[in-house]
DNA sequence: CGCCAAATTGACCCTAATCAAACGATGTGG
DNA sequence: CCACATCGTTTGATTAGGGTCAATTTGGCG
């Protein structure tokens, strides 16, 4: 049986701060469930029949258009909430990039819930204000980023939410950490194509910036420069 | 004295659905304030005094850099919502396109009254999960979309959102309309320069999908063609 | 060991940026 | 009333950053 009061991601996710009682039933109304890497959990288009905290892994929002090209509009790590509650059908898709753990939901019955304990609400847009922040600041970085200041920008990023939904302390940040996405999947986050997201990070491990033992780690070994990349030039 | 009755955006704002109560409560802390074309209500990495709502008038949430490079994040429109709730400093500016009416309230207040006020708190996740949708469909436009598919897909949002804020029928469109940007400020919302902006919208006025009867006004001639642009190529 | 997919590297091209000049409204002062 | 300065915009010429296409290299895995 699923016991809320043992979750990893209770405090940091928007079933935080809930009573005992309000968290077992919130418990009831959702289900664990394993999605493996690939694996598309909500389809753009489609009605939204599910949400879910994301317990562990890693994923990604995504929209795409008719002839094919895709952006991914935003990376979701553990604590955060997957779907669009309130709204009929998903703008986007959400796909697991790496083996992930959800607490899933039914949109209905976690709609509902939500109408009646208006400090689960209150968490939610909480996250949902962060979430809008981390949109706009990526689109300065689309908007008017050179390609080296976006890998800078994204490689920082990484390093800092990876950090928050692991287990280390708060103030901490990485310098090395696993890429939960290939080269293609950076590309459709910054905006690049494949051939420009290796050459830049061919370019900042020649300049000693980081380093890349294999295709998917990183090593920040200068943060220093590496920031100056991605706020300037 | 104000009376929140009256008000033009009261049902689409999120005031909206207020008891006649609780909405002179909100009343009395809000005040109405003129704002001109070009001030700023809100400067990017200050504390966050102020929200409001839009009244009247289209105003634009920009972020910049150390260098001076500037990003329109979201443009905002009457019964719209301003501001960075439960937030410390704001991530981004606010600045008025055109003389602006707007229920401006302090933070802390508007603050204090929706921690009592659920139905208000539902209304602002609201409009910020609306807010957060048409902020990720900004990110496909600037990561993946060519110039004239930038200006057609602007054009189109425009003549819907306009129509929107004002009054007539919901269903509606508009095809002729008052640009509230001037060529600037449309290169700083597309990742565009100023001299791109002006050859694309010259090109679709050359083929005939749009006139142009003078820099601040916009007529769509031909929809159908401007949307098979804004989707595809 | 050898296959296959992912990533890197190279050569070339194209879109949009940059630099520069001309244009057209609007407003001012002679 | 017209010469002229000014600002925003348009148009033109050139350049550069990143895309495209193609050839290798790397590394994971049966």
């Amino acid at each position: 049986m699923k016991d809320c009061t043992e979750c990893v991601v209770r405090n940091r996710a928007i079933c935080g701060g809930l009573t005992p009682d309000e968290l077992a039933a919130l418990g009831s109304l959702g289900r664990n469930q394993i999605v493996r890497r690939g694996q598309t959990i909500v389809w753009e288009g489609d009605e939204a029949l599910v949400v879910a905290n994301v317990i562990d892994g890693v994923l990604k929002a995504s929209m795409s258009m008719p002839d094919g090209r895709e952006q991914i509009v935003g990376i979701v790590f553990p604590s955060d909430f997957i779907g669009r509650p309130f709204g009929q059908e998903s703008p986007y898709s959400v796909t697991a990039l790496t083996d992930a753990e959800l607490c899933i939901f039914t949109r209905s019955s976690f709609e509902k819930f939500a109408l009646q304990h208006p400090d689960l609400e209150h968490r939610l847009l909480q996250h949902t204000l962060g979430e809008l922040d981390r949109a706009r600041e990526w689109m300065l970085l689309l908007g008017k980023k050179s390609a080296s200041e976006r890998i800078a920008s994204l490689l920082l990023e990484l390093s800092t939410r990876l950090q928050a939904g692991g287990c280390a302390h708060d103030s901490m940040v990485l310098d090395r950490f696993e890429l939960p996405l290939d080269r293609q999947q950076i590309g459709d986050l910054l905006g690049l194509t494949i051939e420009t997201v290796s050459r830049q990070l061919s370019r900042l491990k020649g300049e000693g910036l980081i380093a890349l033992p294999d295709r998917r780690h990183v090593v920040i070994q200068d943060r220093a420069r590496l920031q100056n990349i991605a706020m300037a030039a």
